[in-house]
DNA sequence: TTGTTTTTATCAACTGGTTAATTATTCTAT
DNA sequence: ATAGAATAATTAACCAGTTGATAAAAACAA
């Protein structure tokens, strides 16, 4: 860094005036080319570097975005995180991320911290069912896109994966390789992932002519390993085990398996466990689970396209795009093999 | 949001000047007391919402700081952001991370990067033992932190773990009970947990007067899970199997675990694996490691607590305080038990 | 040469705050 | 009542850029 030189400093060595470098600089405006070039040297020469909160000041854009997550340490957060930071740099942007351990009181607390820092827009990916906060901030044309999760009143623009096409998908399987006494271990029931992913299974067990069983719904108050961890006593103490519990999400899958293992249960051979998100420990060969991809990549991607473009072209404020992916479901070896039970 | 007010809409509603607003909201210079509720009344009325940009431009701080990291989705790491993104919030600063994956030209171009973004400082987690970019900016005035990886010339403030007394302990660990051929999976060498944890090593044996066999050292080009994973082959491609593994983190001995159990060895009966760092997921029954705390939570605080004394009083700047936090070894089971093997 | 057009550069206002210097007001003590 | 001190509020400059309006300079035409 050096010292850094503004560009008042660029204009009096070079005497040209100050609006004439700016110009230059950002090479708007009639500009001689020769002069241009003498002063994009002479800025090259003296360390110019922007100062960018004197040009978001002035330009009302601060070329930075909010993400509002639940929580970072987890996994599928952090990859989550990780690729929009990386779409965000390249698209010219860069992003804040603030966890609000999914309480209402800091959401709230962190969007008006996001929007003191004068972010360009906000990918809100931690919203809950009834959550109106972003409606309120997208009516005041103020660029939101929802990521990963939906609100009631899907008016928003928003990208995620077909969370009830995914959890189909998956108790499909399940049925298909000859589960029947299938548990759905529902994660908070105001937020979208556990609903959807509830419908999703529905669909499936009714596709199979199977009477959906309220018993083997179990809940659970939070996404957590722990929470998976602390409801196995529940779903194990019935008069006959389940052929497979399919929970909300691979972390609460891995407690589930957990506490399994403490009683002596043994996945897939004495149950069959699968999850959602296809983090990246899944994979481990003690693991091995069996889950469903949320393409959390190419879904960064799109949300920082679709956020970009409601923040640089104004006349697109009023779209709210919803994008659909589809999931991908990863077969492992958590929930056994075809026919291996019944 | 609806409508953010500035300090001038304060001012022309309340009829005071803006100056005077102003010194209400910060609560600075001789205020009434009465005028100065009524402002803060108003302004909450009026969704007042400080412009940072401006506010920045003006007392020449942006109140943000840069995380310097490889990579995210690595568990440790994402919760070092976790953790240093609260105690940043809590003193009042915004970070933005970046993740520069060891490539050295990703390293510089963030690091400008992070500068251009008027960051009040830099918190670096991925310095290479080489690295003189940070000693640059620190001998420019610039605020910078190392945290948890040192430099060759140790001149920074920093703070971190005592690696070297990390892993003494956690192979003396493994001695006690009665490892003897054990090895030490080295991660990249220009990378001073690598070597420091290897120095613990080394101490470890000595004290014990077993004699250093080079053989025993294994290299692998990255902290990550794969690069333990294929290093395994070359392990146990020897006459005997060795009693124990080291693993220089834990997702490696994660990968190695993994490795391990394709060949049909288990851990820990018939081989011992330890790690470091202490990632959650070391916990899991399956798993079960043993390891080695590095506090992250205290380390981002102190680190936090750090850099904003450098940032906030310059009369310290070129203090290099280094804080040394204590390793802690968390003892599971994938190391076995006393006396299991000898 | 003078007038017109086109190109290039400058002026000055503006973004939303902060703060030193100054002025206005209130309070005390004589 | 009034000077002097203490307190409260205002004025105006400043931070580092951007940009519309305008002036200066150059190019061209009659």
């Amino acid at each position: 860094m050096v010292k850094k030189a503004t560009i008042l400093d660029i204009a009096k060595v070079s005497g040209y005036s100050v609006s004439t470098v700016s110009r230059a600089l950002n090479n708007k405006g009639r500009i001689n080319a020769s002069t241009r070039i003498k002063i994009l040297d002479l800025a090259k020469k003296l360390n110019y570097i922007p100062d960018s909160n004197a040009r978001s000041l002035k330009i009302r854009r601060s070329n930075m975005l909010g993400l509002l997550i639940s929580d970072i340490t987890n996994v599928f957060y952090a990859e989550m995180a990780h690729y929009v930071q990386l779409n965000a740099l390249e698209a010219g942007y860069c992003v804040i991320f603030v966890c609000d351990k999914g309480d209402p009181q800091l959401t709230k607390k962190y969007m008006d911290y996001l929007l003191s820092r004068n972010v360009d827009g906000i990918i809100a990916g931690s919203v809950r069912l009834k959550d109106n906060n972003m409606h309120k901030l997208f009516k005041n044309n103020f660029p939101v896109v929802l990521l990963n999760r939906r609100t009631l009143k899907d008016d928003l623009p928003s990208v995620m994966v077909d969370h009830i096409e995914g959890a189909y998908l998956l108790t499909k399987h399940l049925l298909n390789i000859g589960h029947r006494k299938i548990v759905y271990v529902c994660g908070p029931e105001n937020l979208s992932p556990s609903v959807d992913r509830l419908e999703g299974y529905k669909k499936a067990l009714l596709e199979y002519k199977i009477n959906l069983n309220q018993k083997l719904i179990f809940h659970i108050p939070s996404f957590q390993r722990e929470s998976g961890y602390a409801i196995v006593d529940k779903i194990i103490n019935q008069q006959s085990l389940p052929d497979a519990v399919f929970a909300v999400n691979d972390m609460v899958a891995l407690g589930i398996i957990d506490g399994l293992a403490d009683h002596g249960l043994s996945v897939p051979n004495d149950i069959a466990v699968a999850g959602f998100d296809n983090i990246v420990f899944g994979s481990m060969r003690e693991i091995k689970l069996t889950t469903v991809s949320q393409r959390i990549e190419e879904a960064a991607e799109e949300a920082i396209k679709l956020i970009v473009e409601l923040i640089e072209k104004p006349e697109n404020k009023k779209i709210h795009k919803k994008i659909v992916l589809k999931p991908k479901i990863i077969i492992r070896e958590s929930c056994g093999q075809l026919l291996k039970r019944n």
